[in-house]
RNA sequence: GCGUUCUUGGUGAAGCGGUUAACACACCUGACUGUGACUCAGGCAUGCAUGGGUUCGAUCCCCAUAGAGCGCCCCA
């Protein structure tokens, strides 16, 4: 037996419905927000991603899906979407439009090889934005309400948005040396990840678990006392705009993101629920000033944030938030001797909007019953001989038990009657009337 | 890349060296030739991830491989 390869997953089942469900929120929730759909390649020339995400990180150095292609060039699965719509943008010249910011998003498959774990898979499914123009903090700000908003209109409440601020390149540089400075002396105190940090991305110190605690690690320099004033000031809006917003935040002097190109605002959205998991990062994304720059020769700045679809389902199933619709709105039973005019009326029904199913199995009635009940069938249509003969329909109410005999003709202005009754109830409820 | 736990029908699982692989749910058939959650009688793994080895004998012990889960690194 071929199985999947190692770290992928296949969607079906209510996982396939309640994907398209939150599918079709992100699609709402962009437009709503105006932001343009961008779609690129699933691969790009190596040197993209080289170039966008840094030399040094993990991600490149020894997670990329690299391949040459038939004409012997270099090419690698994307293992994040940032730098394609960057490529993307640049190549369109989407910096010469008369509307300004440019404001995008994107949804589809990253690749990253690694080792499978809860939360992280090799083929994994981001949404993200990114947006070209601005440096307004206002920019920033509606970044982070859009992943604030989502989770919201999901129903998600265990999620904690956590925010700091790396400043521009000076007060980046200054505080990099400051942070070296500091632990330089205390190194043989740091675990053995932290001393590789050290020389690598000092700044990861921060986020270490095991030193967490460390007396050295509570002293260290924060990167807010090192934002020069202009950066000050940017951090200081960005926060002022999540407060009239009413998107409750902390600042984390630890997260500083793994990816080099950050300046200024960075943030992660975590789920804050006990027991969920290592990965409980659900988004995380930030300014990239001189990214734009690095990629092409367009000096651009930019902001924007990705987040994990499998995460996001993980904390869905965690808060036991169910979207899915499974229900069925007529159930049709059909004897062997009137298949002819149960297909006929399944056919009839569903042009008049009704999620209308039958049975293929030949199933007896009994069976045909029980199978109605699991596909939660509102009404159920006895279609037999007897009916045919009288140019009737029984018709039984699922909810009530009660039966009824209806003329063919009248199904449809019945049916029509009984889910208008319906729709003032509390089942119609939830998030998703709340994105009409 | 490292550590660790695991892999038995459609599903949840018992068995941990001895020849019919338990039990439950689901499913199918019939009692019941048109009304469902009851009852009863049947049926449903020639096989225990794959490949080797040890043994008179292996689902069970050993080795390898693959996959899954969890943690580290890193990231969404």
């Amino acid at each position: 037996m071929i199985q999947k390869p190692k770290g992928t997953y296949d969607v079906y089942g209510k996982e396939g419905q309640t994907i398209l469900y939150i599918e079709n929120v992100l699609r709402a929730l962009m437009d709503r927000y105006d932001y343009e759909y961008v779609r690129t390649p699933h691969f790009e020339a190596s040197e993209l991603f080289h170039r966008a995400v840094g030399e040094t990180t993990d991600i490149v150095t020894k997670e990329t899906y690299d391949f040459l292609d038939r004409g012997e060039r270099k090419m690698t699965l994307r293992p994040e979407g940032t730098a394609g719509v960057i490529r993307s943008f640049i190549e369109n010249k989407m910096y010469a439009r008369d509307v300004m910011p440019v404001k995008t998003w994107y949804y589809g498959p990253m690749y990253r090889y690694e080792r499978p774990q809860a939360g992280r898979f090799r083929e994994f499914y981001q949404f993200g934005v990114e947006v070209f123009g601005s440096q307004d903090a206002m920019a920033d700000a509606e970044v982070i309400s859009i992943p604030v908003t989502l989770y919201k209109l999901l129903g998600l409440k265990g999620i904690k948005v956590n925010i700091n601020s790396l400043g521009d390149t000076e007060s980046r540089e200054k505080y990099r040396e400051a942070l070296i400075q500091h632990f330089k002396p205390h190194l043989s105190e740091l675990c053995e990840d932290c001393k590789e940090r050290f020389s690598k991305n000092p700044l990861r110190i921060l986020d270490c678990k095991v030193d967490h605690d460390l007396e050295i690690m509570k002293k260290a320099p924060k990167t807010i006392d090192y934002l020069n004033e202009a950066s000050k000031k940017h951090f200081e809006k960005v926060q002022e705009y999540l407060k009239v917003m009413d998107i409750p935040y902390s600042i984390h002097p630890g997260i500083v993101r793994g990816l080099d190109y950050y300046t200024h605002t960075v943030f992660e959205v975590e789920a804050s629920v006990e027991g969920f998991g290592s990965q409980n990062v659900l988004c995380g994304g930030g300014r990239y000033n001189n990214l734009v720059k690095n990629i092409g020769d367009v000096d651009v700045p930019g902001v924007g944030f990705a987040l994990g679809m499998e995460r996001l389902m993980t904390a869905l199933r965690y808060e036991q938030i169910d979207l899915c619709n499974n229900t069925l709105d007529v159930y049709i039973i059909p004897f062997e001797e009137t298949k002819k005019e149960a297909i006929s009326l399944l056919q009839e029904l569903r042009l008049s909007g009704f999620k209308a199913d039958t049975d293929y199995m030949n199933k007896n009635i009994k069976a045909n019953f029980k199978q109605a009940d699991k596909k939660n069938a509102r009404f159920l249509i006895l279609l037999g001989e007897d009916e045919l003969e009288q140019n009737l329909l029984t018709v039984k109410d699922n909810h009530t038990k009660e039966e009824y005999k209806i003329q063919k003709e009248e199904l449809i202005a019945f049916l029509d009657e009984a889910f208008e009754e319906e729709c003032t109830c509390e089942e119609c409820g939830g998030s998703h009337e709340e994105m009409e």
